[in-house]
RNA sequence: GUCCCCUUCGUCUAGAGGCCUAGGACUCCAGGUUUUCAUCCUGGCAACGGGGGUUCGAAACCCCCAGGGGACGCCA
């Protein structure tokens, strides 16, 4: 039986990389016959969040993927949120410890961060000395009786090779002296990603790991696991990284790597997804345009290409107009415009601010187009005017992005609390602060409130059109931006 | 720095030793259809990173180099 799985870790805006590994890992199970699990991978206590984990289902719904088990929907081998299964990894930590396979570790943050710059320094790679691996059992009970913090390390050997398969890449050998003992449980207890991933995916019973190239590394890790408890280590599938047109891979600085911007950009999901699918892949007929269903039917894993593929929004652009159409009667066409633009929730939310503002409904159109436009089109003399300095306003627009990025509830309220409170501390007054605003957000100097139309437009469009604005003033350097990070740190 | 992965037009890709004078698509340019624009159609620009092998024959197989990317966290 073939089961795959994708498994997100809740910590901000689901990436289209996520989509991607979902898509490919969904193709492949559905293909054989299998079933497609979505885990929730939580264990970093400090970032994860459960509006997170909520977006990141909402957006892989909105794709059309749908997973067999999963959080939401449970499953025979649940639960799939890892910070509901502790005593799971505890018990696994627990035998490793028993087996001599993992150790207890009480090294500080400071000696590990001066060894490995040590070994960087000697040209080695950073890895564990395994100064606590010779602790002796008593010198480990006394230390935990004194309650010292300690962490489980993995033990690896210092030589010899390991030998990982990959199904597109074939034998990758690494040697151990290059893998670190990888910590498996941290201080709070709970079990980092490399133990928690094993354990998972033994006990789900995935076959099929398909997952980003930036994983290899780590596969010795979990293949010495997999040996330690005797298992059998599922088949491995890397796929390339997308990237950003400058190569680097794809981060949300240099493009938009949120699906629910796409989807608030008036992207339909299904080409999406088709683009995605033509990442590193091809029909073997050559088709550009087609649906998960035929994806499904024409998929072979083989045809795979890894060279790491470049984003290109432009080209997604165009896949997405065929879709608009080739596809779609007048009738669906009518269906998914009213859903995505003016419908009744939305507006509804728009009402309030404009209806003291018109007279007759024509008066509305130029009001609130800018709610259903893409980036607006504005240039540089847009945002000339007396009081203040270009240089101001590209101070004001990327400390209110920073601020946009930060885990701030998205709405009226604590947005105002949010700005008002920067430009106080930017010493501003608040009419030369949010006038910037206004024109990037809105494309004109004037406009319904502003904080009331970020909550409409939501983070990623406000986000998206702050970035926009900078790039039309003229784009921040990389020197500056630095010059600025610290600018922003002392006033917060 | 160390290790790992990758390498066909600017971008996405086809290519499983002879079908390759390297095909398609996006972008761009030119022309046509259209009251405008868009669509649509026709045409054009544009690539096998370099060097060695193997072979009668290499874009494809092997080696070296170079370039790009990734990983080196009590993040995933």
């Amino acid at each position: 039986m073939v089961r795959t799985r994708v498994a997100p870790s809740p910590t901000g805006d689901p990436h289209v990389g996520t989509a991607y590994m979902a898509l490919f890992s969904y193709c492949y199970a559905k293909q054989h016959g299998g079933q497609f699990i979505l885990r929730i991978e939580d264990t970093d206590t400090a970032r994860s969040t459960a509006k997170s984990e909520q977006i990141i289902i909402d957006s892989l719904h909105w794709l059309g993927l749908q997973w067999d088990e999963g959080p939401d929907c449970g499953g025979q081998k649940g639960p799939y949120r890892q910070s509901e299964r502790l005593p799971v990894y505890r018990k696994y930590a627990e035998q490793l410890l028993t087996d001599g396979h993992a150790f207890h570790c009480f090294c500080s943050a400071e000696r590990l961060q001066q060894m490995r710059s040590e070994q960087r320094q000697a040209g080695q790679t950073a890895r564990y000395d395994g100064l606590c691996a010779g602790l002796s059992e008593q010198q480990v009970a006394e230390r935990n009786k004194a309650g010292d913090d300690f962490v489980i390390r993995m033990k690896v050997p210092s030589e010899g090779i390991c030998t990982v398969q990959d199904t597109l890449r074939g034998s990758i050998e690494i040697e151990y002296a290059q893998i670190d003992m990888q910590v498996l449980v941290k201080a709070d207890g709970f079990p980092t990603y490399h133990l928690a991933v094993v354990v998972d995916d033994h006990l789900m019973e995935i076959s099929h790991i398909i997952r980003g190239e930036e994983w290899i590394n780590s596969a010795p890790k979990h293949q010495l696991l997999y040996d330690y408890f005797g298992w059998q280590m599922p088949e491995l599938i890397h796929m390339p990284l997308l990237r950003n047109p400058d190569k680097s891979k794809l981060s949300k600085r240099k493009n938009p790597t949120s699906i629910s911007f796409y989807k608030d950009m008036g992207y339909l999901p299904e080409a999406l997804l088709n683009y995605l699918g033509m990442l590193g892949w091809s029909m073997p007929g050559g088709e550009e345009r087609f649906s998960l269903a035929e994806m499904i039917d024409q998929f072979d894993i083989n045809r795979i290409s890894l060279g790491a593929p470049v984003f290109d929004v432009t080209k997604l652009k165009w896949l997405n107009g065929r879709w608009l159409r080739e596809v779609l009667d007048e009738e669906g066409f009518a269906a998914r415009l009213s859903d995505w633009a003016y419908n009744r929730d939305k507006l509804k939310q728009i009402i309030p601010l404009v209806k003291e503002r018109v007279d007759v409904f024509s008066d509305l159109g130029k009001m609130i187009s800018f709610f259903v436009e893409g980036m607006p089109d504005i240039n540089p003399e847009d945002f000339e005017y007396k009081g203040a300095s270009s240089d101001q306003q590209v101070r004001v627009l990327q400390f209110s992005l920073w601020l946009m990025e930060s885990d701030l509830d998205w709405d009226s309220q604590a947005l105002q609390q949010a700005l008002v409170g920067l430009a106080e501390r930017m010493d501003i007054r608040i009419r030369d602060f949010l006038k910037p605003l206004f024109i990037a957000i809105s494309g004109k100097p004037v406009s319904p409130p502003l904080f009331d139309s970020l909550v409409v437009l939501g983070p990623e469009i406000s986000r998206g059109r702050l970035r926009h604005a900078l790039g039309i003033l003229g784009g921040v350097s990389k020197k500056k931006l630095k010059k600025l990070d610290a600018e922003f740190r002392s006033l917060s």
